[in-house]
DNA sequence: TCCTAAGCGAGACGGTACGTCTTGTCTTCCA
DNA sequence: TGGAAGACAAGACGTACCGTCTCGCTTAGGA
């Protein structure tokens, strides 16, 4: 019966495959984009058999969903602590707070961006980003978007921001990444302003 | 520039098996989605065989290109009428004139534009449609978008609208093509503002 | 040359799928010659999947000659052995010995080999075959063959047996084939007399 | 249904493409061997529209056999002159009339040949020139050949005369054609015995 | 001289087969 | 017992030919 604290160490080795899979995937992205990408070619790159790809993951696009899964929640994370950071005083005037995480985290892995959201990429790729960040605008977005529903409010500025960083990403000399999240938040202005309608 | 009038017939023949194609690609992108479907499922629908499939097309690509072409063109063709109609007077008050066209047209074919730019499409399609949104953006935007490089502009807004349209289209009791129309020129006021510096 | 004995039953079942190809295309061959079939058709028969029959062979051709190889072993083999069971003492009078053997088998299986060497076979498979038969034939070639360089010895003869194989097998009234291997080994005397020099 | 003499100039343009034709499918076989031929190539190096090609034949194999056809003729008429020349004084001593003929043909043109019934023809060609052998075997060929059905021995002979040529048109330092005719006379021999049971 | 029937080139079209590639399932063996 | 290896079915892809067809041009002969 000692089969319970035995399954730790099997999961650890799940974990550890998961792991160079999702490593082989980013990689293969970066190098030639989300649609030129076989399963094969993943198993390859980590060096794990295509059935064991299968018995952790139903598609190519499971494996996505879990990396930006982890990929949101850090950002979340990022933004969550910043917010605490100041706490509450001056509450970064008037801009979303996940963006300049998010840019950054762009900047630093530019490549990969490249062909996750650039030219190469493929839809559920970009559909699945997009996704992630209405879901972090969605949870800044104020309550009142004077006229628009808020969903479509998020869509619209998680589709600008989206293709904004697309742009951006692809640029040969990109400017730095606070101004693109100023110029970001000025442009989600309009949307913002009725955040605080006293001041 | 099929010019020559020498074979007009062949020409003729031609078009008309292009337009069963066309026809059949939209169809069947309204019934399932680009990517569940077949260039075999385009050839029944069409009544064409596969071979004659590729002596036009390399790809069920090139066909969805082709046809969004063709839109664009009757869109730039409706938006010019309108310019001429008001011929300068009053230059539709800081509106994009191309809005409204093709909010109308995606009204009149919620259907084909769900399967194109609504859930179930696929990158292509969407990617496709963006750009050709871009190309249209591009068109009306004043030189000078402060700060932001034109082409960023452009895709901003671009990348919007689409959003916009995308779910709005998807909408049970959406609201009226004009209304949407209005809504997008105001969320776009910012990008425009510069365009009568004077005023 | 599968050699390693380790995973011994994926081999055993990659042997019954090419058996069931083989089978397949023996009896369309029979039914219909070599050139009105098509891989799918063999697959069809053979309850297997097309992209399993190209992981098998990359042609039709080799999926012959596959057969065909088996067949000129055994053939052999029959040679030895009857080669053997004279031990040498009185050594066919000048006969080839492998040419009852084919011809046994060629009607036993008459309907087969119409199919491959008869009138609706194609040239692959003549050709195929003529090979064999040539390779049979050089076996049991003696050196010397007067005038006549040995290659072009063997061919002649080769050529000969064939095109004799294939008139009988159409015939209605065949001869038996032990009269038409004597026949056969008649007509070949000329060149087999420089055999024995002493005689 | 060319039926009507109305149109003699007609005809002759006809014939012109029909020589044109035959000509490049010479030339073709010659470089690439029968079986990598399209009749778009054909139609191509003849300068002839494939319509036009299918207007006057109706296969790749319509073409040939045409070709063939009058090679015969010409063998036969070549055969028959020297039958005359030697009228009947000496009757060429047991040989076959035709193989010299051919066997020069054959040098001449050995590179047509080469493609023709050489390692990289196709199963037609070989069998519709065996088929023209076979037959201007049979005209030569004496009633009766002890055991052996006259159609056997015309198909053996046949066919080892055609191995032979083909062998030594690939050869590069052939014999010259008398002795090969000579060769193919001494072991066509025990055939052609029976044919002056008296001298 | 005009006109009319043909040969002809061009090429659209449907169809069939090819060989390649990828996907997801299933089975077997090894550690 | 989990993972590697890989056989397998299914099916889309783009290519290559085939043989049929329709269309207009050209041309040579007979009116």
């Amino acid at each position: 019966m000692t089969q319970l604290p035995l399954n730790a160490a099997l999961d650890r080795r799940s974990a550890r495959t998961r792991e160079a899979l999702r490593g082989a995937l980013v990689d293969l992205i970066a190098e030639r984009g989300w649609d030129d990408i076989a399963v094969q070619d993943v198993c390859e790159r980590a060096n794990i058999g295509r059935s064991t790809f299968y018995s952790h993951y139903p598609n190519k696009d499971a494996l996505l969903v879990g990396g930006l899964e982890d990929l949101q929640a850090e950002l979340q994370r990022q933004a969550q602590a910043q917010a605490d950071r100041s706490h509450g005083v001056i509450d970064t005037p008037g801009g979303f707070r996940f963006a300049l995480g998010l840019i950054e985290h762009a900047h630093e892995q530019r490549k990969i961006f490249r062909g996750m959201i650039g030219r190469r990429s493929g839809y559920v790729v970009q559909q699945r980003f997009r996704e992630m960040v209405i879901r972090l605008v969605s949870e800044e977005l104020p309550a009142s978007t004077d006229g628009l529903p808020r969903q479509a409010a998020a869509r619209w500025l998680a589709a600008g921001f989206v293709e904004l960083l697309s742009w951006w990403v692809e640029q040969r000399a990109p400017l730095p990444p606070a101004e693109l999240a100023a110029l970001f938040n000025q442009l989600a202005q309009p949307l913002l302003q009725a955040r605080r309608p006293s001041s």
